[in-house]
DNA sequence: CCTGTTGGTCAACGCTTGTTGGCAACTGTA
DNA sequence: TACAGTTGCCAACAAGCGTTGACCAACAGG
């Protein structure tokens, strides 16, 4: 089993385009062969490789949000670090686009989605808000703004949603975040 | 041209169909002989009547939002009444949940859903924001919130949004949608 | 020098898709 | 009754899909 083999180089390009592929295209339209086409590879590779398109899917969709920790922030401007953190996260390449866009065309898509929020954002509610035990509903709301800001300036492309700045952005939705994060139950 | 045909019945069975098919499975998995099939029909009838699958889509996806008039209500609770009324309407039927699928894998779903909020969101706002200029943009941010609640709840199915009653969406959106509407600029 | 493993190509398979055109059955009109 | 238009079904098309297996080239160890 050795440490690296000469074929790493190709898998790592058939990753590279599958994930621009599912990014732009969606679950069904990313098609192995334009994937491979990208990636100057027969088609025949990616099966080898990653078993079918569900496997290469699966290994191209692990995602690292590197939230930061807001335990050491001040604590009325965590709404404000999140939402400046994620567009920038978005805004650096396509992939969580692709992810947004996967996991509203596909169940599996959707399944890797609910688990990298509820495992990357929720111990992240859990440090902030009032009761930890309501830190999973916080996390909901939390990711219903953010990524709905994603999907209408990202995916639908809404005039007014593109045009807006990151800073007056996070102007808007940082309080937004902020007090779905840290105020009382209504 | 007669008020009305012998296959008017047919039409209509189609466009059920149709809307069902583009709502479970989006626009590519919603196939023309499925949606035949559902109706009780040869696939050959949708292209006779609707030329060809974009124009099923189209004809599909002419959707009325049915927003009230605002401007009556006590303006502070306009943003409750807003979220209370879109959360109605999208828990009616499946024709939103659709929409906003066929809008992520779409190009023309995009479209449609652009001109759907830009003509029955933005005159709402127009009516209700400081700096009518403005509309637009307090339409995009409170668009950002209510669709981003119903990618989480209806489409994703994050477990602790489709857990919340709609009484509490309404709490903890209301004001920000509100904020959206009439607050001055950040 | 042989031999087995690995990386890669090629051609084909079975299937589904959107789409088309021909043909039968019905309807309304003269 | 005869005829024109409408409604519908059937069979087929070309294209594209995911997937498979046979085959070749390079390389490794003995």
């Amino acid at each position: 089993m050795p440490t690296s083999r000469r074929s790493d180089a190709t898998r790592a390009a058939i990753l590279e385009a599958a994930r621009e592929r599912f990014a732009s295209d969606g679950y069904e339209r990313a098609t192995i062969r334009a994937i491979a086409r990208d990636a100057d590879i027969d088609p025949s590779m990616v099966m080898r490789y990653y078993g079918n398109k569900e496997g290469l899917f699966a290994a191209a969709s692990e995602i690292e949000l590197g939230l930061p920790e807001l335990g050491s922030l001040p604590a009325q401007h965590i709404g404000a670090v999140l939402v400046g953190h994620f567009l920038e996260r978005w805004e650096r390449d396509e992939v969580l686009t692709g992810m947004l866009r996967v996991g509203v065309t596909n169940e599996a898509g959707a399944a890797r989605m609910q688990a990298i929020f509820a495992q990357q954002l929720g111990p992240v509610t859990r440090g902030v808000c009032p009761d930890p035990a309501e830190a999973p509903r916080r996390a909901a709301l939390v990711a219903s703004q953010i990524l709905g800001m994603a999907l209408t300036r990202y995916v639908l492309r809404l005039p007014p949603a593109v045009e807006m700045s990151t800073d007056e952005i996070v102007a808007w939705l940082g309080p937004t975040v902020q007090r779905y994060l840290t105020a009382e139950a209504p």
